[in-house]
DNA sequence: CAGGAGAAAATTGTAAACAATATGGCTGCG
DNA sequence: CGCAGCCATATTGTTTACAATTTTCTCCTG
């Protein structure tokens, strides 16, 4: 199963460690040593280190000299800073998007809403929606503005640092049919090759997910 | 004059590496190899390593293993797509800024551009203009949107791209009047929180200097 | 003379030993 | 009893040596 690997085992460790924090298997805040880390992996300090420093540039980790590195751990603030620039950056994905993508490629995209939308009439419950639905038709937009800077910061930085706490937000948004009404809207202007209505309505519905998150935290429903 | 540098040898290695890189002591695609930047900078391989490897996370090199790291090497079309990104950042931006910036804040950056007027008029040089004042007038916006995430993705890692070909970018733009004017439309809807305003007249100003840089290009005056 | 196989050289990847620093606990003094 | 300072320990930073891989040059062959 496991290709010959040429990879080296810095980039092996890399992605693990990743994966590992963006999975939650290392929780955020958690002080991680490096010879716990080397213990529990496997790999030696040596590519271990490598695989921090790119993580720490990539600023999924912050590091303090002698002292050991942490995964970053969001303050509430933080968090809608991040709500703010994805509007921002969403907002030019679908704006280039519905300049750029294919006719196929927006068909593609309608019949997987469609699968998902059949998902919640079955009642696997309106939780999954949440969660891969939602995934699925973000990241189709920002591919489709063929834009691979873009691309790279939604899903290479801003994502990875979301997901940190999706299970927290997923669990409870609490908006899924109004999310998913929205969703169609959006490809309806998409579909229209209206950039500028695809644009105002995609930074409204992200918007209204940061609204969402502010009452919660002010209700003292969400807990970071 | 230098403090007793409680940083790392790897810390200042960074450093060093970034600035060189971003002013042009190392060109863009040019390979190095470590070896050599030990003996340019006289660090160890050690603390260049770990510095490479940020460099890496931050996206200013490429690494391929056994072979070497290179400086980024921008093609016209990831130039393009900076810019765009660069759009949509600023755009929030200065919307952010017009509701969060106080108005000391707006006072100092209207005399900072006053500063600049000044210095084209006597004829300094409409092309001081082009580095630092534009440089100013966008950092100090940037800075305004109260947004820390924002602000290290614009002045953290497009900013640094950008500055790769800034020489080649600044020489020639050749619209700094057009350009001060426009900025000045800026600060005064930024003044009346017009969020809406600022920011549709921020993104026209950035999507004039991106199709400023097509046309030129589409006309072989830029080189990349 | 062109092209490819193979070996040598150069470069990076990995590992291990050592040094420097921060952290936490202990002791002694106020 | 509490706090300050010091010492022990654990952790990271740095260096050095070694292994693996890629690249390049050379030489042989068609």
């Amino acid at each position: 199963m496991a290709a010959p690997d040429s990879r080296t085992l810095a980039d092996q460790a890399f992605e693990r460690l990743q994966t590992a924090i963006v999975k939650g298997d290392i929780r955020a805040g958690e002080k991680i040593s490096e010879a716990e880390l080397s213990a529990k992996f496997g790999f030696g300090r040596g590519p271990l280190r490598e695989a921090l420093h790119r993580l720490e540039g990539r600023g999924l980790i912050v590091r303090k000299a002698h002292s050991g590195a942490r995964v970053v751990a969001l303050t509430f603030e933080e968090l809608i800073e991040l709500y703010e620039v994805r509007e921002s950056l969403e907002g030019m994905a679908i704006r280039l998007a519905s300049e750029r993508m294919s006719q196929e490629e927006i068909d593609d995209l309608k019949r997987l809403m469609d699968i998902h939308a059949e998902q919640i009439k079955e009642e696997k419950g309106l939780a999954y929606y949440q969660k891969e639905g939602d995934f699925d038709f973000h990241f189709r937009i920002i591919s489709g503005s063929k834009n691979r800077k873009l691309s790279n910061m939604l899903t290479g930085e801003l994502y990875h640092l979301l997901r940190l706490y999706r299970y927290r937000l997923s669990t409870f948004s609490g908006r899924p049919e109004k999310a998913f009404h929205e969703h169609w809207r959006i490809i309806e202007a998409l579909e229209e090759r209206d950039g500028d209505l695809a644009e105002l309505l995609m930074r409204r519905h992200i918007s209204a997910a940061r609204n969402n998150l502010i009452r919660k935290y002010r209700d003292g429903e969400l807990q970071l």
